[in-house]
DNA sequence: TTCCGGCTCA
DNA sequence: TGAGCGGGAA
């Protein structure tokens, strides 16, 4: 049964070399006559996959057989299933930054000697103080946290992490958690009933705290009648909901259900990703010129361990040095690897624009 | 590309 | 005083 289902995906992929491999892939017979493990070679050039191979070696000379294709960055294989892997060309336009390693561990120093918000408020420190049946998604828990005066020791239930809970809820925002947990609104079930000018007034002043509050409620409603009051559990599922983007369904997914599926871009991994020279728009050496075009840039080189700690790793550099204006160069110690290092363009407010200059005359 | 809305900082 | 913040929708 098995094996023909194995053959019949041989032949698919012979006569269409440019197919997309189910993932996972066919299952091997799982019995001592299969000797040997079949590695699913997928060679990718950006995104479109350009050549599909198959091919059969004998498990006690496979290291050996991988090592001498070192196109290969990446793959797992067993012998149940074939998984899923990436293919890095030798020709692929994705080649990695030169010193980006140097420059990720330059930056780790700097994070360890000075604290960013995202550190105390990120989602990845999970909360152990989470009540055990709330897993709590949110979005928005960045920069402009640290203006706000709330109390760091208010701020310990912002975080997430998967549990085996039954009940989550997904909220929009970080900073509210604690007073909507005060009022018991952690779950589906009660926000789908609370008043929606109640949950405002809770959230507020949290940025767009009306359309996230009425969001709320739509998803509320959402996870109550599709997923028996969880939240999605896939990267499509959850884009589908009201307020829900590329940015924030990675974050539920990498950090909610523990599931890798791409990199969670926010404003300070795409600013701080451009100022490096990491990413660039396809077949170019420009800046890309949004998250999502970061975020499949990066994902082109950057191997899949980093994916989820370069998140917080380059929020809370972006927070205390590699800041959206003025940025702080003369404390940066990788510096001397970025090409953007001292050059930032003036804030336009040091140039003032004709009205502001006009309505300063009146 | 603009808007959302309160807030901070230069 | 007003630019900028930050992700998503229109």
């Amino acid at each position: 049964m098995a094996s023909t289902r194995l053959s019949s995906f041989k032949r698919e992929i012979s006569e269409n070399p440019s197919i997309e491999p189910k993932n996972p892939g066919p299952e091997i017979p799982n019995d001592d006559s299969f000797a040997k493990v079949r590695v699913f070679v997928r060679k990718k050039r950006a995104k479109k996959c350009i050549q599909t191979t198959v091919k059969e070696v004998k498990p006690e000379i496979l290291d050996q057989k991988l090592s001498s294709l070192p196109e290969i960055e990446d793959f797992t294989y067993g012998k149940d299933k074939i998984h899923s892997r990436s293919i890095k060309s030798k020709t692929s336009e994705a080649q990695s930054p030169v010193n980006w390693e140097k420059v990720l561990e330059g930056i780790r120093e700097m994070r360890s000697t000075e604290n960013a918000p995202v550190d105390s408020m990120g989602c990845e420190k999970a909360g152990s103080s989470l009540p055990p049946k709330v897993v709590i998604s949110f979005m928005n828990f960045s920069a402009k946290l640290n203006r706000l005066n709330f109390k760091k020791e208010d701020l310990q239930f912002w975080c997430l992490h998967s549990c085996q809970a039954k009940q989550r809820i997904m909220l929009l925002m970080a900073r509210a958690i604690q007073r909507l947990l005060q009022n018991d609104l952690l779950t589906a079930e009660a926000i789908e009933k609370a008043d929606e000018g109640a949950i405002k007034d809770l959230i507020y002043p949290v940025g767009f705290y009306s359309r996230k509050a009425s969001n709320m409620k739509k998803i509320a409603k959402i996870c109550l009648s599709k997923y028996d009051g969880d939240i999605p559990s896939t990267l499509e599922e959850l884009l589908l909901l009201p307020g829900i983007g590329p940015k924030m369904a990675h974050l539920v997914m990498n950090v909610g259900w523990n599931n890798v599926q791409g990199i969670c871009v926010d404003t300070h991994v795409h600013r701080i990703c451009n100022r490096l020279g990491w990413v660039s728009r396809p077949s170019t050496k420009q800046r890309t010129s949004n998250p999502e075009e970061t975020r499949e840039s990066l994902q082109l080189w950057l191997p899949r361990d980093e994916w989820v700690p370069i998140n917080p790793l380059l929020v809370g550099f972006g927070q205390t040095i590699c800041t959206p204006l003025r940025p702080r160069c003369g404390i940066c110690t990788v510096s001397d690897f970025c090409p953007s290092a001292f050059k930032e363009t003036p804030s336009p407010a040091s140039t003032p624009k004709k009205s502001s200059l006009l309505n300063k005359r009146s």
